[in-house]
DNA sequence: CTGATATCTTACCCACCGGTAAGAAAAAAA
DNA sequence: TTTTTTTCTTACCGGTGGGTAAGATATCAG
C-alpha cells in the first residue's frame, strides 16, 4: 500500500531520521496535533501527547512552533482555507440564493467530515489568547456573513421565503458545525450521505409536500 | 426590585452568614458553577473560581459536592430535567409526528437559552470519569431517539417527507444544542424569537412555497 | 576532515489545580 | 453554660502541564 511518500508520509515517520525537511515534519506536527485535539480537546492535549505520538519529545515540537497554541491555531487556519475554497467556488457558480445555501450546505459538511476542518469548529475562543481570539472571530464572522448573505439573495430573489437572515443563519450553521461532535471517520454514515441529505433538509425541510394520490397540487396563474 | 428572596437569593448572599442551610447553599453553588461553566468551560472553571464568586473559600465546596464532577453533573441533571419535561409534554399532546418534531424544536431551542440548559450541552464527555459518561451517554440517547421517533411517526403518517431519520435528527440537534454556543441572556435576539423561527425554518425549510400573487395553490381530492 | 548549523534530548522550573488534613469559629442542642 | 455538631479556613500535598536552559548528536557546507 505505497501512497506517494512525498505528500503524506505517515507521520511517525517524518521524524524517522534527523534529515533536514522542516516542512513535512511541520507538516505532521500539525497532522497529528489535528487528530490529537480532535481525540481530547484543545485542554486535555498537551505537548507531550503530540511528541510521544511522534516518536520524539516535547522541546523538539518547539522548534517547529512557538508554542501550543501556535500549533493549533495553524490547523485552524488550514481548516478554514478549506472552506473559504468552497465559499469562493459558490460565489462564481451562479444561481438562486436558495441554490447557493444548498451548495453552500453540501461542501460545508463535506469539510466537516475532514480533519482540519472539523478542528475549526472545535476550537473554543476561550482556550486562545485575545490576539488569536480576535482572528479567529474575524474568520467566523466572515463565513457567517457570506452564508447570511446567500440567504438575503435567496429572499430578494424569491426562492427562499421572507424570515430573519440572522436566525437562518445560526439554525444552517449549527446544523453543521455540530458535525464535528458526532462525525466518526470509520462510522456508519459516509460523508457524501450527511452531505447530501443535510443540504435537502435544510433547504427544503421536513414537510411533505402535498403530491401524495390522495391530493393533488395545482397552480393556477391569475 | 425585591424577588422572592426564599426562591432565589443571590448566589453570593447565600453564604453570607453561617446559618444552617444546606439545601439553599448547594443551589447557590450549582447557580454559580454553571455560570462559570458557560462562560469557562469545565476545564478552564476551577475550584476556586466559584469558591472566589462566593465569597468563601475551596475547600467549603467538598463540604456541599464530593468534587468537581459531581457539581456539573448536577447542573448537567437539572438541564436533562428541563429538557425531560418537553418531552413528555409533547408525547401526550398529540399530532402528526411533524406537529410533535415542531413542538419540540420550539420548546428544546426555550431551553438552550436557560443556564441548565446549556450546560447540558456544553458538557464535553470527554471531561468525565467513564461512570458519569456512561449516564450522560444514556441521556443523550434518550432525547436524540425521543427526536428520532417524532421523525419517524411523521414520515409514517405522511406529514413528514421520507427521509434518513438518523441523519435528520442530527441536523435538527444540531442546530439546536449549537444555540447554547452562539446565545447571549443579554443580546438582540430573544428566546421567544429564536424559538419560533427556529420551529419555523427547521421544519419547513428555508424554500418559498409557491403562494405569491402569481401562483395560486389549489388542494383537490381525487 | 572540520567547523558551523540544525536538530533533538535530558533535566529542570514554576504555576496551577483538584483534593485533603487539621483545626478554628460559629450555631444549635443539652 | 457546656457540649456537640456543623460550617468554614489555613496550610499543605502530589501531579501535571507549558515552556526553557544547556548541551549532545547528527547533518551539511567548505
Amino acid at each position: 500500500m505505497p501512497k506517494d511518500a512525498s505528500v503524506s508520509p505517515s507521520p511517525r515517520k517524518a521524524f524517522a531520521d534527523r534529515r533536514r525537511d522542516p516542512a513535512t515534519k511541520r507538516e505532521a506536527v500539525l497532522k497529528t496535533a489535528a487528530q490529537l485535539f480532535l481525540e481530547k480537546s484543545y485542554g486535555r492535549m498537551s505537548m507531550n501527547d503530540v511528541a510521544d505520538r511522534l516518536n520524539i519529545t516535547k522541546p523538539a515540537l518547539y522548534h517547529y512552533f512557538d508554542n501550543k497554541e501556535d500549533i493549533l491555531l495553524e490547523c485552524y487556519r488550514l481548516g478554514v482555507g478549506l472552506i473559504e475554497e468552497i465559499l469562493n467556488g459558490i460565489a462564481d457558480h451562479c444561481g438562486t440564493g436558495l441554490q447557493k445555501v444548498e451548495a453552500f450546505v453540501h461542501s460545508y459538511a463535506t469539510v466537516m467530515t475532514v480533519n482540519f476542518g472539523r478542528c475549526v469548529m472545535r476550537l473554543d475562543e476561550g482556550d486562545l489568547t485575545s490576539d488569536a481570539r480576535a482572528e479567529v472571530r474575524t474568520y467566523k464572522r466572515k463565513i457567517d456573513r457570506r452564508l447570511r448573505s446567500f440567504i438575503e439573495e435567496g429572499i430578494a430573489d424569491g426562492s427562499i421565503a421572507p424570515c430573519d437572515s440572522k436566525i437562518a443563519a445560526f439554525s444552517i450553521a449549527g446544523a453543521l458545525n455540530w458535525i464535528c461532535m458526532w462525525y466518526e471517520p470509520d462510522g456508519a454514515l459516509s460523508p457524501e450521505e450527511i452531505a447530501t441529505q443535510f443540504a435537502r433538509t435544510l433547504t427544503q425541510g421536513l414537510v411533505a409536500r402535498k403530491r401524495s394520490s390522495r391530493l393533488r397540487v395545482v397552480f393556477k396563474e391569475e
